[in-house]
DNA sequence: CACCGATCGGTTGTGCACAACTAAATTGGG
DNA sequence: CCCAATTTAGTTGTGCACAACCGATCGGTG
């Protein structure tokens, strides 16, 4: 154990340099589309699962209302999404991909590819990183 | 893969998540001395390696000056460091634990045994993990 | 010496994260 | 039916991250 620091200083420091070096592998190809990585996110989650309440993303992407709500705000702004109060529940909004939203799916196009490229890790390694970080990750399950 | 959406936003969403989720598990920890995760990383560096500049601190976290000036501006209000700037050269700022800084140190503990167990992986996980990470960071080794 | 490029730290502006709180709507128990 | 507890979004305040920019300083070269 002659590295700089301990393993756990370097197993939570990791995770969280890891992170921000992925988002900054995304920003390039985002921001010529004016998203960020967060919004991006939400983005995927409308592409995939269609119109969705504002709890169902919270819940999808563990972020709060005190999160989304300016991020959903500023999507809306850009015109990729529109807010609809529930009828039947007035404490639910409901979150409706836009055309201009969906548009951007094939816009921005599969970065599948190009990002597991960039870590420069096999598939193997790929597939073991996602079952470790699964299993990390289950402790509370939503 | 009948995932809910593909891998590649499973990894970095994996990683965007659990990064969070192991801020989240250090708070609790480190709240009560008034410290930050990323100003206990901070603070990790001085108690190893005594003082250093910030232009070390940067490379060695991974972040910039936008970031840690404010962050040290604040640990230094709480008198856990001082700024000196260097009488050679003008340009470089070091940074000095404090007595308050150093005994931070002993007062916080070891936290490895405890965040360890938080993540419920086995210790043989954990070193895949940190493998897995470190191959994956090591694309631009600073 | 004078200049030029690079380095270093700081500031500004934007956008997350998250705790704490608020207000409105809903639900369930008596 | 009525009220208390719960659920849901939204707001406020603090602290990162990071891009973009700035001024001061240093190092070397002519």
């Amino acid at each position: 154990m002659r590295e700089s620091t301990a393993l756990d200083r370097m197993i939570c420091f990791q995770l969280y340099a890891a992170s921000r070096a992925m988002t900054a592998l995304y920003r390039p190809h985002l921001e010529p589309h004016g998203l960020t990585y967060p919004q991006y996110l939400v983005m995927r989650v409308l592409w995939h699962d269609g119109p969705t309440t504002i709890r169902d993303l919270g819940r999808t992407l563990k972020l709060d209302s005190g999160t989304l709500s300016p991020l959903l705000k500023r999507l809306e702004t850009q015109g990729h999404l529109r807010r609809e109060r529930a009828t039947h529940d007035e404490r639910t909004v409901w979150i409706h991909p836009t055309d201009t939203g969906t548009r951007l799916q094939t816009d921005i196009g599969d970065l599948t590819q190009t990002l597991a490229c960039a870590t420069g890790l096999t598939t193997d390694e790929l597939t073991q990183l996602h079952t470790l970080l699964h299993r990390a990750l289950r402790k509370d399950p939503s």
